[in-house]
DNA sequence: CTGGCGTTTTGATCTGGGTCAAAGCCCCGG
DNA sequence: CCGGGGCTTTGACCCAGATCAAAACGCCAG
């Protein structure tokens, strides 16, 4: 789920937000330009709604900084997360009037919007569009058929440890310009509180908390203050996740 | 998840397998004939693995009759289904070389597959195709993203109550030609075992029979032989499921 | 009709993670 | 420096669902 591609794309997207992932791999100039015509950002605060399931969603866009979290909710209020969305990561669903689940800025957060009309002629227009969202909406499918996995067997603190190899990776592609390669410790902040973890991972915050703080008494990881976390061993940490091994940095 | 798209082009679908979702919705005769060219079935026992995780898959397709599943297993055995395909839905992906993960034929099993390279070309140059992949797995993500909250946050009765429901919508999607309403009991053959049901929803086999006796006990489901059920209210199950109301007929 | 095998049900018991409750920690504003 | 509110941790207890075990139900082959 975390292959070479958005590697490759994330460096070719450095300057330019709409160059993310979303659309603008293999744009054309006159294309960009035309992109660039009916794009604009929109910023939130950390806890801010972006968007409620049910609501008219009149753009699509993708994530510049900050993380995003597509959440259902049930009736009497039970939550699952079903989508963490990093920088690069594309919102919305071209074809559909409605937002089909809430979407929360979970840090501070940047996104570049398209209007959806504009953005969908153009998708009609211009194949490749098509073809590249393709790309991603299968990307997120393999994830969330891992995330079915990990919801449906795995135990408290292998979920806590798929969820932190999960985060290692992504931050690790993010970060690395070249391959610096998967030796020695690892280090990152968690961007989620214990509760949203707990949102993803189908946990109470108190089981997250209580595991998080077995990983660290075991040595599997350790941390300062709450958030910033150091992997000394990372194919331990995988070990605990009961990953299908074969590390997966560039699979 | 089951809109009114499924339906529509299942209905524009009735003749050539070829035509199913997959790819067809929008053909013209001049494409439809090139992927007659390219097209072959195949056809398994139920049981049977469609292909292993791993293995080299040089072919995609959609399923013409019968149910395959998707799943997933880690190495001490734990399974989770990740997927559920019926008629018309559409297995592999176009750009990966290797299966990720076990298909297996649930029942008889009849696809109807086209050789990897030669779609692919025929991908690049008609752009629809990747319109309507883009949309059907758009379709596919959010199922998963319902599942998720299925997996992670209901109780195992409401769990076995969304399965029911989602077996029977499908099943009322497939065989209702017009608009036969919702209303009247609902009566469908459970294509799984307890065990599959099991591997879908994240539970143990015995839970899953001590749940449909009690839906059974509870007159929401009544059952003759193993596998045959009757659904007298759908509302009421779909209650039971916990689901956020609206029924979701043709939303 | 009988035996055997795969599926399903039912029972008894155990336990991982939920629930409820109460501190502890940390940061920010006054 | 103090107080308050949001996170986070920790403890005590409980229960839904897992596990282990055995019996019942088809159903087909001989």
């Amino acid at each position: 789920m975390f292959n070479e591609r958005s590697l490759t794309i994330s460096q070719e997207c450095e300057e330019c937000p709409i160059r993310h992932r979303a659309v603008c791999a293999r744009c054309e100039t006159d294309e960009l330009e035309r992109l660039e015509q009916i794009k604009y950002y929109r910023k939130f605060e950390a806890g801010q709604m972006v968007i409620w399931s049910g609501d008219k969603m009149d753009f699509v866009g993708s994530v510049v900084s900050g993380i995003a979290s597509l959440t259902q909710t049930m009736e009497d209020g039970r939550t699952q997360m079903v989508g963490l969305l990093l920088p690069s990561d594309f919102v919305g669903r071209p074809g559909r009037a409605t937002a089909a689940y809430d979407v929360v800025a979970t840090t501070d957060l940047v996104m570049c919007c398209f209007r959806k009309t504009p953005f969908e002629e153009m998708m009609a227009n211009t194949p490749h569009i098509a073809q590249r969202l393709l790309e991603m909406t299968l990307d997120e499918l393999d994830a969330a058929r891992e995330w079915m996995l990990v919801l449906g067997r795995k135990t408290a603190r292998e979920k806590i440890a798929s969820l932190l190899t999960i985060i290692a990776r992504r931050d690790a592609t993010l970060h690395l310009k070249a391959g610096s390669g998967i030796e020695g410790p690892i280090v990152f902040d968690l961007p989620l509180t214990r509760e949203a973890m707990a949102d993803y991972l189908g946990l109470t915050l108190e089981t997250v908390s209580r595991q998080i703080t077995a990983l660290r008494k075991d040595g599997v990881i350790s941390l300062e203050g709450k958030r910033h976390v150091t992997v000394p061993d990372m194919e331990r940490l995988m070990e605990e996740a009961g990953d299908d091994s074969d590390g997966g940095l560039l699979v």
